[in-house]
DNA sequence: ACCTGAACACCGTTCAAGT
DNA sequence: ACCTGAACACCGTTCAAGT
């Protein structure tokens, strides 16, 4: 009944936003950034390119529509909890782990600054930071650190998905060789690389994330004691 | 007399790899990252497109090459001191300085994981870890910690200066009006970026971007205390 | 009001032809 | 060995014509 009005054209239903934004992220899904060409989701879609204009103003406005659902999905499922360190590493690590699930998006929250997607990752990180105790005058900060860190290793973790893909390599692969080359370095001009080549090869970039958050909030909370 | 061999053709002297690169790294500071196209690097090089590929193997292997003699600048100032602390801080304010002056390096740091620019980055912030103390097995994630942090950041740079050049607005504008946005934002959904919406506009990067590494930095000392 | 799909103005890259 | 520049295979976006 309540779909009655809308099987009247040769499409199964009317084009929607939502429905445009889902076929993009299957499509950046199945192959990554290059994945997603107007063409790709005009025929996906069963429409034209220009049809797709009538729902959205750009390649840019897509993928932050796209890139904003992901991060929505995270924020939803934030952990309801009285200890304020525990709902942000939770929150870090889904942001992590999503980002891993769909790796463009790291790559994406590159290219959108101020916009919804980080609103929302800065919103939960901040809202975090206050549960924390942080002084007001030392919010600002400390909200932009962890930020900034998600971000950051979000942004290599795209890439480094990113350049597997396009060497059709898996991640052991890309790491194994890049181990090789790091091993290989002038132990004079590269002393630290050189030698840290092999953990290259066997490090987990999930527990290398959390150490790292876990620092930020060491320094943080040892901050908020020195005032 | 050294140069006697080379004005033998129309233009001044042969096409090299680093006439390119610095003619890149031109464009990119003029323009951005949409500044540098094979056709004005081209023009500007008085020669055709297919010139260029005699030189550089593709437009992603010149970019990182360009963003690799922005990187070598910094790494070449890097402090010589006694204090392992004011060095790590020394070359991460160096990183960001650069990208704050090149901004697209930021984006290009962010498509070349494990390449040449990223690699110094790492020697320098490993070398300053192991200055600090921190045991062996503690190197990699301290290091990926503060590396992740400057190359996030960076990234993040990067983006909001693309914005404000694509808006031809200057950053004291973005700002503004990015901090309106936030104001107006439902202050029970968004508690947090709806009531820091004014320190937006008066917040300073470096200062921040400072904060954030001395967290980290006091996080990771701690950590060393613990073991 | 929305869809269609050809056309437009680009883009990075290739390559036969030159020197 | 290197340069030249037209040609190629794309790309996002526009727009007159349809319904």
């Amino acid at each position: 009944m309540a779909e009655k009005k809308r099987k009247v054209r040769g499409r199964e239903a009317a084009l929607s936003r939502d429905q445009i934004v889902a076929a993009a992220i299957d499509l950046l899904d199945r192959g990554g950034e290059a994945g997603l060409t107007f063409k790709a989701l005009a025929e996906r879609l069963a429409t034209g390119p220009g049809a797709i204009y009538n729902h959205i103003a750009s390649k840019t406005d897509l993928v932050a529509a796209a890139a904003d659902a992901i991060v929505a999905d995270v924020q939803r499922g934030r952990l309801e909890t009285a200890d304020a360190e525990d709902a942000l590493r939770n929150f870090a690590l889904g942001m992590f782990d999503a980002i891993d699930a769909h790796p463009w998006v790291g790559g994406a929250l590159m290219r959108v600054p101020g916009q919804p997607p980080l609103l929302r990752i800065l919103e939960a990180v901040g809202q975090d930071i206050r549960a924390l105790g942080v002084p007001a005058e030392g919010e600002w900060a400390s909200a932009m650190a962890v930020f900034n860190y998600i971000v950051g290793v979000g942004g290599q973790n795209a890439a480094n998905a990113q350049l597997a893909r396009a060497q059709a390599l898996d991640r052991t692969e890309v790491l194994t060789s890049l181990a090789h080359t790091w091993s290989s370095l002038d132990p004079v001009e590269y002393p630290f690389a050189q030698s840290i080549g092999t953990q290259l090869r066997t490090h987990d970039d999930r527990a290398d994330f959390l150490a790292g958050i876990n620092f930020i909030v060491i320094g943080i909370v040892a901050s908020i004691r020195a005032t």
